[in-house]
DNA sequence: TTTGTAAAATACCGTGCAGTATGTGTTTTT
DNA sequence: AAAAACACATACTGCACGGTATTTTACAAA
């Protein structure tokens, strides 16, 4: 059986994950954790050291189930197409993924944090990486298994793709209109299937 | 000679918008903004009712400078295409020109303010439906006088330009990497080339 | 130059903040 | 089951926050 703290530590985590998502750092207080743990100062300070180390466990929380959810959709049965198409399909729906999660982490930390917090803007930085990596590793072995054919390198291509994807969910995000993640997406499937050529 | 308080008024605005964009409206403190100014609290809530009436001048601020630049770009001497190409080429070194603004207001705002302040959060919906507006008359001006001839509506065309551009400065900002600028909206230039026959 | 007014400075609320020292109850170990 | 270690609650710092009442200063009209 796992030890108590581990399990509060555990509890913690996942209760103001969403929370400081969704507030961002400086917008998310103590008390805002206390309520909706039901915990007190004392649980949480005796876990973690500070506000900026929990925020940091948060965001790695949300992070690790967007990165294992790319990683499920890039791992389907099928070629690099297909992969790809299972990736899109996911970002159509992204905003019913992320509104358990308190929005996007990538976008709502990256943006919030890049002038409060150095340690939570680098870990953001570092995870857009680790997903154009992932995208990039299905489009080089499509290409090397004479899948596909790239008009740019695969880096290049996932990056660009990406950051496609992200204008969509920014611009949902801020119109709270789902439609951008819908007919952008939608049009990016069109793209890709032209844009590689077997 | 204009009153002294709309002057000071002025001043105050100009001096806080790119701190209030930069950090953010929880973020931003008034004792921030009596550092930058020079002046006391007695003389900016002499001028302004509170934090959040100060904070929607300062977003509106920036946001009028941003689309006298954006109508600009867009009126220039000639055909439909070349005034996307001029706006294109602006949103290319968008990051020079956000800078002094502390980055872009729309995507700084628009996500900051999304779950702490209705106001400045309508308000920048309401900047990205101009925005939108503006490139999508210019479609259909275009449309109309033969020049150009689009696959979608023009609303629909300019939503999903913009959304791209909206992507290459939410990921150059996350990133601090402006080839996300460049390389995206490169690619845009040759999409659109390819996407509007005439 | 005096006088009335407008604008900014000063000094001060009450509150909520992050963080901590200490107390108390609860597990875990022996 | 007792002892030791641990986990959480309580109660309390000191401080910075947004905002305001009051005083002083700067300006403009006479």
């Amino acid at each position: 059986m796992t030890k108590k703290a581990e399990r509060t530590t555990a509890y913690i985590i996942e209760t103001v994950a969403p929370i400081f998502n969704r507030f961002g750092y400086v917008g998310t207080s103590m008390s805002d954790l206390t309520d909706a743990t039901g915990l007190t100062k004392g649980a949480i300070y005796g876990n973690f050291e500070n506000k900026e180390a929990l925020a940091l466990s948060a965001f790695e929380y949300n992070r690790n189930h967007l990165l294992a959810v790319v990683d499920e959709k890039l791992d389907v049965e099928g070629n690099a197409m297909e992969k790809l198409f299972s990736l899109m399909a996911f970002y159509k729906q992204y905003d019913v993924f992320s509104l358990p999660l308190g929005g996007c982490p990538i976008l709502n930390v990256g943006v919030d944090a890049q002038n409060n917090n150095k340690l939570l803007a680098a870990a953001v930085k570092e995870t857009i990486k680790e997903i154009e990596g992932k995208i990039a590793l299905v489009l080089e072995n499509g290409a090397k298994n004479g899948e596909i054919k790239l008009p740019v390198p695969p880096l290049q291509f996932a990056k660009q793709l990406f950051t496609m994807i992200q204008g969509a969910i920014a611009m949902s995000t801020m119109t709270r209109d789902r439609k951008y993640l819908i007919n952008t997406i939608t049009y990016l499937e069109h793209l890709v299937g032209s844009e590689i050529r077997k």
